[in-house]
DNA sequence: AATTAATTTTAAGTAAGCTTAAAAATATTT
DNA sequence: AAATATTTTTAAGCTTACTTAAAATTAATT
């Protein structure tokens, strides 16, 4: 296997992400809104990637793509990559959880192995990202944790935020400003029907409401 | 200015390289062979290069080409990219110096100016990279070094290991092997004339005889 | 100075990855 | 089932960065 391009490491990491939050296959318009591209080009790569000397894809015209065996392992390693740089980035350079995507993007395509098992072990071999997304082991094995949303906890239930479904540094900043960063604990202390909005309180006795928006994207491990 | 691809970075490099050590214009075929291309491929890109939407290069047909002010300014910036990104290896992951190039070959590449100030203050601004060459700060200024070559040492003469000439992992793991690495103080006991080869004794008392090809390749701060 | 050698540029062609527009296939609606 | 709408693919064309071969220019030699 010889080393893929930017562009078909990125190709790969879109259908990875469409295919495991959609559960089947990627439609070629997905792949091209998540990519920012034109349905043409995504057509035009997808035969590139499933032709059978890289058979990175299975790809039948018109009835979607998923990854083989051996793309989802170079998928996985790539969302291992992104997300070690990422601790990296906030843990060592002190940035913080709304800044680091762009550069982690970047730094997902240096190719060595070897950097990343250093990184790795200087990290501390960590088991989740700043936003609270699990790291991929050297197998590509992710750990699975019993998350739910916020928005499905009950009136007078407790959980602790450990992670986010949207990742937009808009909402992270929120997040930060309204001090709900992960490990914070959160009790619902009313929901409001008519919008779905949740009034919470905090340990340190802050009390106030979030949207339904909010709620539905914050992860909490219930207390 | 918008962003140059990674091939217009490592032309702009190869330039800066080829000026600096030989006091003159680059030729084609220079910048060819230091980046193992075709003389023909690097006619095309001094033409974009030069082209005064970029004006990136000074570029004469048949008269070779030099850096503009923004040119050199780029290169400087890739070379202090690449240098501090080889301290994080070296220091922070543990790599030894004769392994890091390639990998900083690719870090030099990412774009941000936040990640490169970041990154320099967590190494402690440092002021030269694991081979000894030095760092040029955030405004491109290189600090200069009293340095000459070991081979220029007199019988009786010491000097400090400060810099090597040739980068090859090859004499990188060969001076490791005898322990002349930087900072090591080299005593020259004896210049053999008839191959110009040098026998140098060490602090430790090893004491050894080296080739030409070594010693005018080591850099030392004369004592 | 003229010939030869070396260097450099131009020309033609390739591959990756993108674009827009048109055609084809699939899905949805009536 | 037919008509319409949506999605996907194909087609044609662009840019970057490379290749080899031929032409042009400059440098070196006799």
């Amino acid at each position: 296997m010889d080393q893929l391009s930017q562009a078909e490491e990125n190709y790969l990491k879109a259908i990875f992400k469409i295919c495991e939050s959609e559960d089947k296959p990627a439609s070629t318009n997905s792949i091209a809104s998540e990519l920012n591209t034109s349905a043409a080009a995504v057509s035009d790569m997808l035969k590139r990637l499933s032709a059978k000397e890289k058979d990175l894809v299975h790809y039948k015209p018109h009835r979607g793509v998923t990854l083989t065996r051996e793309g989802n392992q170079l998928a996985t390693m790539l969302i291992r990559k992104h997300r070690l740089w990422e601790v990296f980035l906030c843990d060592v350079l002190r940035f913080s959880w709304d800044e680091v995507h762009d550069m982690a993007e970047q730094l997902e395509h240096i190719q060595s192995e070897e950097l990343i098992k250093r990184l790795d072990e200087f990290l501390g071999q960590p088991r989740f990202d700043p936003h609270g997304d699990p790291i991929p082991d050297a197998e590509g094995k992710f750990v699975k944790r019993k998350q739910i949303l916020l928005a499905a906890l009950k009136e007078g239930e407790s959980g602790i935020v450990v992670g986010v479904q949207e990742h937009s540094p808009a909402f992270l900043r929120y997040l930060d400003k309204m001090e709900l960063g992960l490990g914070v604990r959160v009790k619902v202390t009313e929901i409001f029907e008519f919008d779905s909005s949740v009034k919470v309180r905090l340990l340190s006795g802050k009390e106030f409401t979030i949207s339904s928006k909010v709620s539905d994207n914050l992860l909490v491990q219930k207390q």
